[in-house]
DNA sequence: GGAAACTGGTATCAATTGAAACTAACTACC
DNA sequence: GGTAGTTAGTTTCAATTGATACCAGTTTCC
């Protein structure tokens, strides 16, 4: 009989640490600045390159192009983002930060990493770093799943 | 201007990272056996300790107790648990895996191992120790967030 | 021994998410 | 230059999940 400890487990065990701290995150942003979490992945990587089209926002956040639109429109109905044309397709549009994008983001941004430096308090640099490694790994390794699968 | 980047971004990369893990996971035991991730984890659990009430499995599985009935009221319609009476309690019942329920956990176990194994095959065995550990303070630090916001 | 508070479990409801279908626009290629 | 196939984005639909309300049984404590 093969013995499994589902709390040996490391999928399992990565799910719910994961499922933790995303809760965290989002309860905290969602309070603090009434962004959902697709929103805020949105707003974080327009603040560093504007005019980008939904796709590309897809590949940079790793996020379906629904989940993608959805946050858009929510961004876009509050302000918060505007959309240009996008003179090479006119099926797409370039967003940009607004000016008070912009703002919520630089209000955003150092919360988030102190949240995060929070909830790492623990962990030595080094430690950091691995996990860091590891994760990026293991995303990859399981990307490769993916496409077995279908 | 603070600067963040969403890729260095560890509760970002958590999320990526175990997500895309648990899609791997969720497939191959849809496509293998039927079970869903919170079915199978209560096999995962009787298997071990069998003769709980769905309120000790919750704990167990660190799961809801929605979550926690829905997929008791799913294997035992499908034969894979059975639930005797909890002579200490009549509100609750006493859950136990059925024959039938025995032999598909010596089925999926194995399995289960096996692909953890395999999304694991790049780590040397003190990453991954490393990694245990870190998944289990990470919970712990998480879990302490969570009260603090309610 | 009975009312009040609590607990195990289920049902109901709303939120989140992705798959699939769809529209409009674009590209290839004959 | 027109048709077939593709791509960007949205809408619609179904599945999953947790919060809340609820019911039955249990404990507390006067």
């Amino acid at each position: 009989m093969s013995t499994l400890h589902l709390d040996g487990f490391l999928p399992y065990r990565l799910s719910i640490a994961s499922n933790r701290v995303s809760n965290v995150i989002a309860t905290a942003y969602q309070a603090m600045f009434g962004l959902k979490i697709p929103e805020w992945r949105l707003v974080a990587v327009l603040a560093e390159g504007e005019g980008m089209s939904q796709q590309a926002l897809g590949v940079m956040t790793r996020m379906d192009k629904v989940t993608v639109s959805r946050a858009a429109i929510g961004l876009v109905e509050r302000g918060l983002v505007k959309r240009e044309p996008n003179p090479h397709d006119q099926r797409s549009h370039l967003l940009r930060l607004t000016r008070s994008g912009e703002e919520l983001y630089e209000q955003v941004a150092p919360k988030a990493l102190e949240l995060e430096r929070r909830i790492f308090a623990e962990f030595e640099e080094k430690e950091i770093g691995q996990l860091r490694s590891m994760l990026e790994r293991l995303e990859d390794a399981a990307a490769g799943f993916e496409v077995e699968a279908t």
